[in-house]
DNA sequence: ATTTGTGTATTAAGGTCTTAATACACATTA
DNA sequence: TAATGTGTATTAAGACCTTAATACACAAAT
């Protein structure tokens, strides 16, 4: 478990796309029991304050639960599980789309250059198996 | 001249990302000059101090230049302004393909739903006119 | 000469984010 | 019973962003 941090979008943000990122992965399941607030706070060097804050977030948002003062676990309800996967890809394209469209740029004027870089990333993910 | 602002990210960022846009677009040339701190902050409607800010910056960034007080106006350097498109375009393209990569979406499998997505954003602009 | 419009600078206040230091209730474990 | 580990809550401080209210030097226009 680590978090690569920008320094642009609050921490407690971030946290929490980690663990959609994990659970569009497959990493996390329906039912699993996450991290407490104190370790995720000891493995993420981040504030346990602000491991609380996100847990409070994905709380509200009903991607995680809490019954007592037990451990909190992933939402068992599986169309929110599904959600999130899509929602991410919606998100991303969106943006991308968004972004090349506010610059005039054609999008066959940019495929190639995605896949490229798609590709290159890839190498870089496999080399370090 | 109107811009979109979100939330999230500081205004004066997303002025500098507005001009940046304009530059890419081809709508600023070379030497061009760029309205007032006092008139741009009225257009968008945020204070001047932050127009200020925005066009300070832009100026450490070789985007603009300054001469006694006179109106500021976009660079000559025509290196610069070719540059500002490219990053662009890189940081777009680098962004969705981290996005899809940190969830495990194979490319192929994104690209149609971008195509798609490019096209309905187009006619939304085109119906616009 | 006065007014107006540049760029530039300072000080103050309020909001958000983050860290820090505690505190409490509850359940499990030693 | 005491210690430990949960979740939860409060208060305080500092950093950054934004707005606000001014102020000053300079140049052009009236």
């Amino acid at each position: 478990m680590d978090v690569k941090f920008n320094n642009r979008d609050p921490v407690y943000v971030q946290v929490i796309r980690h663990f959609k990122e994990q659970i569009a992965k497959g990493y996390y399941v329906a039912g699993q029991e996450i991290p407490s607030r104190r370790e995720l706070a000891n493995q993420l060097k981040i504030n346990p304050n602000t491991a609380q804050r996100a847990y409070k977030e994905m709380e509200e948002q009903q991607l995680i639960y809490t019954e007592g003062n037990l451990p909190s676990c992933i939402t068992k309800d599986e169309k929110v599980l599904k959600n999130v996967r899509e929602e991410l890809i919606i998100e991303a394209v969106d943006l991308f789309v968004g972004s090349i469209q506010s610059i005039n740029v054609p999008l066959s004027e940019v495929l190639e250059l995605v896949k490229k870089t798609h590709d290159a990333k890839s190498g870089e993910t496999e080399e370090s198996k």
